[in-house]
DNA sequence: TCCGTCATGTCAATAGTTTGACACATCGTC
DNA sequence: GACGATGTGTCAAACTATTGACATGACGGA
């Protein structure tokens, strides 16, 4: 499938500029997410990268050896514990952010202006359709 | 990204529709592959399927067993057994071909046959360049 | 109030994948 | 013919992720 195929390129090219900075793409989803929505849960978090809650727990506690996100103490009103970005976190982020663009602005480079609208247009809509008839 | 959570939801679904034919996503894309290229080898299939060799070696193992496969008994000049479909192996792949794309006709309905195209266009243009800027 | 449901976090066990390494065989070059 | 480079298959170990299960705490309806 070429959406699969264009996805796993894209994963490979990420991985490559993310792995001098100690991360792979897992974890720069992780804090990216963590950056758009401070104070997200785990299970939230394991939502959006489509993973179990597990997963991104044991994810999630490698960050907080590293000090990179920090996780409050007093659990909420579900137990939940709530995460956050740590200062050095945001300027890697930052730093991952940028190489992550410069990847998708060469992606994209052979695509005009409305070609790049009308593709996002298309995947959402394609995505929105699929999410819309699960069962 | 968006490209990520589009294929992620339609790896869910495809999913969802291969289970009852008892195969997952990386078993039918072997299948799929080794339906359209007869004869070709595990390492190729491999690369093709963006997993490394051993991890395509158990899968088709499990192939073998169930009787969808087989594998030459005599290595070829580099030592490579060629693999291909059995009888019954192209009936389920049908069966799981016209499945997908129940599921791929699901995801492109709000997409004209316009849009469609240009979809296509882009999307292995991206490929393309981001598999020729590698390094 | 009581109980069923849901949601989160955590543990143990299992399955699947990758990494690293080795043996074998061919091709190209000298 | 000899040698290194390349490509394939296979093994063992390590890692990652998933499945299943359990305890805890809050919400909602009978």
């Amino acid at each position: 499938m070429l959406i699969k195929e264009t996805q796993a390129v894209l994963h490979q090219r990420m991985d490559e500029v993310l792995r001098p900075l100690g991360l792979n793409v897992a974890q720069y989803a992780c804090l990216r997410a963590l950056h758009d929505s401070p104070g997200i849960t785990s299970s939230e978090l394991a939502r959006r990268a489509f993973v179990s809650r597990q997963s991104m727990n044991v994810l999630l506690q490698g960050l907080v050896q590293r000090g990179l996100v920090e996780r409050s103490d007093q659990p909420g009103p579900r137990r939940e514990l709530a995460a956050s970005l740590s200062g050095p976190a945001v300027a890697l982020l930052d730093e991952a952010h940028g190489q992550v663009a410069g990847i998708v602005n060469r992606m994209t480079e052979k695509l005009d202006g409305e070609r790049l609208v009308q593709l996002r247009d298309s995947l959402a809509a394609c995505r929105d359709t699929l999410t819309a008839s699960e069962g």
